[in-house]
DNA sequence: CCCATACTCAAGTTTCCACTTGACAATTCA
DNA sequence: TGAATTGTCAAGTGGAAACTTGAGTATGGG
């Protein structure tokens, strides 16, 4: 099993590209080869390749070489993993948010 | 209404760096003051400052000085904006995802 | 009024990051 | 086989980013 451990810090620094968030964008579509990947991208495939090395390291793409052509496509558990992460900031807020307006309407009825 | 426009190029280049990541997951429990932020990390003050310019300018934090003290707190609207953009990708993955699946079952029908 | 607190600001340093260049390797195909 | 395609590798460059230092400002308590 080739698949790479998910980590968060790399995978927050990956996304925090915009290139990089463009080639995940692309390849949410479905596999692309690293050259067709770089065709809209206005640098070098050279570069390209460093920053599929980076989102490969994050867990954020997976990529196979066959023959003379490397496909590249979405890990999901990357993307899941960075989801989560906003996820439980999210939730944590809404709690805090929650228990707020209990107090306020406790308050409330002690006004009454 | 003081609030800045959210862009996503910036919330992701702010998330990007674990230490401004360690300040929003604090704020997620509730509004603090930044010298009370600076506390467990281990860097100056003024470094402190710096990364909390950064998560203002992006939209992910709110801040409010009230006499000699900067209250911090969670822009909810910044962190939506990312998790938006992580559910996007991750749909756009699914529905081509269930569009194979449709094809594989088609194809088995041939088969019979 | 004075001192401590809680920042604020500007400048400098150092480290990191994205990108390029140029040479090279492997594969496909005419 | 020879040329084109597709990618790989290593080294170098420029600029941005993170952090520090040191000096300064405004506020609040005793």
């Amino acid at each position: 099993m080739p698949k790479r451990k998910v980590d968060i810090n790399r995978v927050f620094h990956a996304l925090g590209d915009p290139t990089r968030r463009a080639i995940v964008q692309q390849l949410s579509r479905g596999p692309m080869s690293v050259s067709r990947l770089a065709l809209p991208l206005a640098i070098t495939l050279a570069a390209v390749v460093q920053h599929l090395q980076i989102l490969e390291e994050s867990g954020l793409v997976r990529t196979e070489k066959s023959g003379r052509v490397r496909t590249c496509s979405i890990e999901p558990a990357g993307l899941s993993a960075a989801g989560k992460w906003i996820e439980d900031c999210r939730t944590t807020w809404e709690q805090r948010f929650d228990r707020l307006g209990k107090l306020l309407e406790e308050s409330d009825e002690e006004q009454r």
